[in-house]
DNA sequence: AGGTTGCAAATTGTCAACAATGTACACTTA
DNA sequence: TAAGTGTACATTGTTGACAATTTGCAACCT
């Protein structure tokens, strides 16, 4: 996401585009996506979309009927909804609390950078970008934790939350939010770092 | 699993087929599964082979390493494991909150079906059988549920759960755990249904 | 001996052709 | 006209060949 990321395999550059359209908005739900079309844009053939497709779909952001191809999934409804916030507070807060007091100089300054990218993101006033860097401040927060598996079951609560998803009147907010976090980690405040941690998550 | 059920694709009937062999721990965590070995095995190609390694990846059972192939995942740590148990019990207990008031005759059958052949398994002390038909109770409430989404939220949460676990020393407790959520529904007994189903979750 | 380099084999990644399936629409029939 | 049927067309599913990557091991150097 970030532009100089590099990533490994070929899916996952597509699966990285793509994803990007989704959470953008650029895709809406239930547009159909064409695994032909893809392979053209992307200048490659129909496997790596597929698989790009399919990683997607573990991440709740596409929606696959066998035979008939993908499309953008539908935002979780309003019923859902709030169970989705649960179960990523109850991650969120359940790795913030285990990594505390393990926490580096390292974690700290590289968490300080994405801050500054969301700071900037919100000044300009650039939804995407925020976004984007929303999602890094908390990835890495979770990818702090030993447990490599905790990511994986994060990651597609997570995404359904990001989805077209926009909760803030001013989007300023966003920022003062995930300060709030940081500081609060940085002073030791556990209890008010995980108070922080839930509120920035709705 | 069930050996009349039918599989829409050629991946998925793979993926069950290995879903049951991680599950009942003929193939164990750290093995590696060769994309070759497979498909002369099933006698297709590579393609629905790899695609039903994705499938498995992504409900938790199998590890991806690009150019390096799969392996058959850890069990979650013993520090992760109360988490995936909330989560799975989060989830759970939504789904049977929100439907209560809703389920149907037809409903209660069906799950009084897999009841007996849960019943049936522990007679038999058959572990696999049980570990099938426990997944297909708790799979029929959350399929009872209108938004089909939350199955794929809740499918690799519970998958973590049932990987190589025997928590009971008695496995006929599984049938009367079983059962007492089910008696509990058929008494409209919302809450002891709910503390029944939360106690069969660990 | 310890470490490095350079094959060769095993394995996964990508591609393009072909098969199977689903879809749209004109056509028939009552 | 309305319902059903057939037939192209569009799209996904599967396959086997080839490319790229990783791995194990032997030969080599210091």
């Amino acid at each position: 996401m970030s532009t100089s990321e590099i990533y490994r395999t070929l899916p996952e550059q597509i699966a990285a585009r793509l994803r990007q359209e989704v959470l953008s908005s650029k895709l809406k739900p239930g547009d159909p996506l064409r695994e032909v079309d893809l392979s053209e844009r992307f200048g490659v053939s129909r496997g790596p979309v597929r698989e790009a497709f399919r990683q997607l779909t573990q991440q709740g952001l596409l929606v696959l009927e066998p035979n008939k191809g993908v499309r953008v999934a539908q935002n979780p409804s309003v019923e859902v909804r709030p169970l989705v916030v649960r179960l990523r507070r109850t991650i969120e807060t359940f790795v913030l609390k285990s990594i505390f007091e393990r926490i580096t100089a390292d974690d700290l300054s590289y968490w300080e950078d994405i801050l500054a990218d969301i700071k900037a993101a919100c000044e300009s006033n650039d939804v995407d970008a925020l976004t984007e860097h929303d999602l890094r401040f908390h990835q890495a927060i979770i990818r702090s934790h030993d447990d490599k598996d905790l990511f994986a079951l994060w990651q597609p609560i997570a995404m359904r939350m990001m989805m077209h998803y926009n909760r803030l009147d001013d989007i300023m907010d966003s920022y003062r939010e995930h300060k709030r976090i940081l500081d609060a980690i940085q002073a030791g405040d556990k209890t008010a770092a995980l108070d922080a941690l839930e509120t920035n998550i709705q």
